[in-house]
DNA sequence: TTGAAAGCGTTACCAG
DNA sequence: CTGGTAACGCTTTCAA
């Protein structure tokens, strides 16, 4: 059964025509006039033989891609990123680009961005935890193999490339504020131990110490994992700790602390105000509902029309979009 | 600064040697034997240029690839898929494998497969709603275009290709049993109105009818959107359901469920048992403790094996493995 | 309107 | 041990 794979030669032959031909047919190239039989011919040899192009011959001849390349996420995202992920998807396949994720599970910044490179792509979108590993000297690696645009998705700027700034510190910003206006001057971040998730954490966590510069407050660093027997412990010496507010990371953290001090007889708000983040839907179903920070992303859209506009113009400067919006959602919990 | 990128040529000639001797350096080829200042020469001169091998051209001259392309999911799927596909991707990175998600936004099967084939990937590893759209047709498409293995994950096999069942009626059946032997008799299914979750309702939906078959037990359909309104209107009109149990499709709108119920005045699980699925964090927090049922998927190693042994021997007759567990785990809202 | 030929970057074969 | 050369599949320029 070894048939082997139908080129755009076999198509010409069954045809009785060039491979030029076929080619011209196939592309409807329009700077060539191709007689309908033959255009025809054409279609049909391709149909009957299952002919599909060779992207990799294509491209190479080309000399470029449309291909914008992400780099495959390592930690599961909160749900916020999965949808603008997919509307991005969406909204550069409008633009006629190929969206490829790429894995590069357990490379260094440099491994990856050579397997990046190795790819051609048109672009490179990468963000968090990566845009802080890839650096300056993979952008320029990706720069040299000629990927005509970098941009970074994430809490700071690399050298060299598109900036898309999610500050996360203003998530932190928005509810140290919420919590100060509440009156609480005690108030503790919770850090999530999990690994990866400091990208996120880590900034949230200067951002409520920023809110609280010059009120008096005091910021307290708390570890938690995301297992009930932490939460447990945690609500232990919770009393000691004398918190009357807590940041608890994001709507999840905050609804594992809420049960375990609940559990533990601590008064929620009255006690100990708990502040989420992402506005999921569980904040609402909770008694006391969960106060929360909404995040806003910027759209598929216009993630997408920066990778175009970047890709169509790769001399330009690098660009620093400041995108990400945040509103806090007082409700009974803070 | 339009400087163009670099070749292996340009590498050879800073260098002093020719392109094969490049291509074996750069390549470690056994077979040939280069003397180290040679070796040193090349691999400074690719240093220096800031070469990258093009993987088109690559793939052009090798005719084959290890990519494994697996399309983009285009609805958010639960945590736990998301985490199996980390571990895919980790299990394939070592055996060598270049993962690509590829996007397909809005096209039918057809276009898809046509699509992927022009990547000339080893292996396309397709799930759920997609396996329902690629059908026979598209499997050939694929396998015609030199594409060594097509896989599908999900609850039905495609003609030709080979299976990863993971079938979504033992979820229903689970959960059916259980709450059967807790002596529950008018049972709803919470059927999600979301769409694109069809392929997952669906099947659990069917399997519960099959654990009520031949028990007296009677069976409700129970459409739910998810969003607080929906939910509450459906706990306004529960008590003319007359239902004793209910099965929430999974733990999220389980949660979503059993608030709604709760605010109505209606006990759980006195009155009305609840069950989810997903085994997620949210459901022990709740109170009641949410019952569930946990699903055990294959792991990322697992399936990377099967990825593996079908790309080395294309030729194989199209093997089905059966890989979902299902356990009830009891807690106190049945 | 069609065909011949060159060339994209790589690697494998075969002489030197 | 090293260097030329051909070939992978495709598009495009030029010539017929």
């Amino acid at each position: 059964m070894e048939r082997s794979v139908p080129t755009s030669a076999d198509v010409a032959r069954l045809a009785g025509v060039s491979r030029a031909t076929v080619s011209y047919v196939l592309n409807n190239t329009s700077s060539v006039r191709i007689s309908e039989p033959t255009r025809r011919r054409v279609r049909e040899a391709a149909r009957e033989l299952g002919y599909v192009p060779h992207a990799a011959a294509r491209s190479l001849r080309a000399g470029h891609t449309r291909m914008v390349l992400m780099p495959a996420p390592e930690v599961v995202a909160s749900p916020l990123y999965s949808g603008l992920f997919n509307e991005l998807h969406w909204a550069l396949s409008r633009l006629d680009y190929t969206v490829v994720q790429f894995g590069s599970a357990g490379q260094s910044g440099d491994q990856a961005a050579r397997a990046w490179a190795e790819l051609r792509p048109a672009a490179v979108l990468t963000y968090s935890t990566f845009s802080a590993r890839l650096g300056a000297r993979g952008v320029d690696v990706l720069k040299r193999s000629g990927v005509r645009a970098v941009i970074t998705l994430g809490q700071e700027r690399t050298e060299g490339a598109h900036a898309v700034l999610m500050d996360q510190r203003a998530v932190g910003r928005c509810a140290g504020d919420h919590l100060l206006a509440r009156g609480r001057r005690r108030i503790g971040v919770v850090v999530p131990e999990e690994p990866g998730l400091e990208a996120y954490s880590l900034p949230r966590l200067e951002g409520v110490r920023r809110a609280a510069q010059g009120t008096g407050a005091e910021i307290t660093e708390v570890p938690l994992a995301y297992d009930e027997g932490s939460a447990a412990r945690l609500a232990g010496r919770w009393r000691r700790l004398a918190l009357d507010g807590v940041f608890a990371y994001n709507d999840e953290y905050a609804m594992l602390l809420m049960r375990a001090l609940q559990d533990e007889g601590i008064g929620v708000p009255d006690e100990t105000a708990v502040m989420g983040a992402d506005d999921l839907m569980l904040g609402r179903l909770l008694r006391p509902r969960l106060s929360t920070v909404r995040i806003e992303l910027p759209s598929g859209r216009e993630l997408a029309e920066i990778v175009d506009r970047a890709v169509r113009d790769p001399g330009a400067p690098p660009e620093v979009h400041k995108v990400l919006g945040v509103t806090p959602v007082p409700r009974e919990s803070t």
